[in-house]
DNA sequence: ATTTAATCGAGACGGTACGTCTCGTCTTCAA
DNA sequence: TTGAAGACGAGACGTACCGTCTCGATTAAAT
């Protein structure tokens, strides 16, 4: 029984960079729907087996191709100028502006969408994506929580979904627009709903 | 150009809730995506183009599948004891309730999920399903304002999102269990952002 | 058991003309295999089951419509002017000039195939248009006979075989032109083959 | 503009015999009319685009399925012994045992009907089977008429056509069995016919 | 002249097969 | 030995028709 496990070491990183790039294209062009391997390997010029044997599905090749390269789960950090207020709304419309980027709209709601039925990728954006920036939510509420700013007694993980729940919502929903003016009332309320007792 | 619409007067009740059931049946064995059109007609004892002639895709069949028989827009009324945050609360956890049921689980976040790439479908879920939840919530909330239980200038609209965001957001995300208790805290910290100044 | 035969007296005419001549122009457009009872249904402004009332088939529905109408298979009669060779002649340049019609060409073509597999209509073509006109050629060469213009132990219905037997098979296979000077060519070398001994 | 033409070098000869083997046998079986292409995939085992990518039709298949693997245009030859008749009752007895071929019956006649309409596979048909066998009756009057036994004025192609024409009516009409005794009846008057002057 | 029962146009229905598309695997050949 | 190319078995897609089955609305014969 051989496992059949590549060898990444003589991996063709030509390939895929192409591959990536490829999937980004198309699926910026067609939507997810229309974005299937065999489209992909041929934009990459690339064989079939070239994709199923480093991925294990579109959407891992999707994902692949939407973390910016660098990305570094220890990297993520938000300011802290002491002003904690002021610090959230600056991460806040930062987030508005990236989920109102239309380039990446549609790679972002279809790795989103696909994660609601595929478990794998669900942890993987989590781990990777996800998780890195609540944490560092965290991190700055406990800061501010020392600092006396905000209530001691409450969950930092509670806090920060108190705060990009509603961002979140809201971009999925596609209800209202996603504005600065909203991010900013949301940290107001939030901040108001977090104050020491 | 002929539209080709069907006769509606003339449709098969009987086949409408053989579709439907199979539908819900199917998408609990085995998935969305393994569920398809020609499982739904074989299950139901139906031809494929009696699914084709009323509904335009699987999600559209899987949408109707869910919705109550008897639901109607207005009839979505929170209760109104006086105590608001009581009556958050009641709510709040039903809703948690709702998203734990593990029989609905597979269709709800199918129905979730497709909506992000099918614009139709999420147009038809917001307006049948999370609108009229989301405004009965304003009108809670509307009359709160009146009573002078919370801050009569936040948009109601927003104090709403402060509330369900979060529990989307976990339902969603999975990070963390979906319980009572989260629910009575984020209605504790909402209550507190909106309170009168 | 009820054998439920519809009552042709109250049959529409209307809607028989119309479906046969429907049947006529759309084999001409488009040729049989595209022909459809939907179609045809469709074209002569009729119901599908009017035709499944009164036609087995769509080879049933487009052989009736190409039996003229007042054609009776005793009227079927070959001209007897004493002279053989000359009526033979006659006869075979205007079947000649028949099957080179081309408004006729796809139906006989079409009911001709079909009968090779239906065996209902092959009977049909046969007892309603085959045999009336090789019934006249044997009554012709009989005639011949009895006046010793041809061998007397030759069974006639051989000798008509050998006539019309050439001419069909250049139809049918499309290998050559069919023409008048062939009929005349094939007429000799068979009035020679009969000649008395 | 891409002809999208598979290599055929890298074609599966075990897919190509399951699919003729099937093919045959289901006529056979079942008869053309209920002969699919769906049928023939599953019982050879095969995916339907296997047979789509390297066939044009049904009838396509069928064609190849009756062609005699190592059949050659130039291999058909007529016996020569010198004595006209003798040779042409020996051929046209053997074709009478083909034609009365039970197993060959259902796949002849649907090839035969079917040509009618599929002018690709009526020259098909023409090409490598018919014209092969009417050029070795040419062949062979011409050797007659170099040896003085038939008229050297008669087109040999028309003599050929005087004897095969009937043969091929009867068959095709079913009007009266197809016997021995029938092609030599033809053979003795076609020959007559073609006698020296 | 009215009744009444069948035919009529229309088209929804349960099905079958179509021809296409994409999947994930497997094979061949060139670098 | 990898990777491009692409044939393969599999099976869902959405469409086209099949032949059957209701539906009213004529419509023509029998009352």
């Amino acid at each position: 029984m051989t496992a059949k496990t590549p060898d990444s070491t003589r991996r063709s990183e030509r390939s895929r960079r192409a591959i990536l790039d490829a999937a980004l294209e198309l699926v910026g062009e067609s939507g997810y729907q229309r974005l299937t391997i065999e489209a992909i390997a041929a934009r990459a010029g690339v064989g079939k087996q070239t994709i199923y044997r480093w991925w294990p599905s579109k959407a891992a090749v999707l994902f692949e191709a939407c973390l910016p390269e660098g990305t570094d789960a220890e990297s993520v950090e938000l300011p802290d100028t002491g002003d904690l207020e002021a610090d959230l709304k600056t991460v806040l419309r930062a987030t508005v502006d990236e989920l109102n980027n239309p380039r990446l709209d549609a790679p972002t709601r279809a790795l989103t969408a696909e994660s609601q039925n595929d478990l794998q990728l669900a942890r993987a954006l989590t781990e990777k994506v996800l998780e890195p920036q609540l944490q560092a939510y965290v991190r700055r509420f406990r800061t501010a929580q020392q600092a006396g700013q905000i209530d001691a007694r409450t969950d930092p993980r509670i806090a920060v979904e108190l705060l990009v729940g509603p961002l979140f919502h809201r971009w999925q929903t596609r209800t209202f627009p996603l504005t600065h003016e909203y991010a900013d009332t949301v940290v107001d309320l939030a901040l108001r709903g977090l104050a020491p007792r």
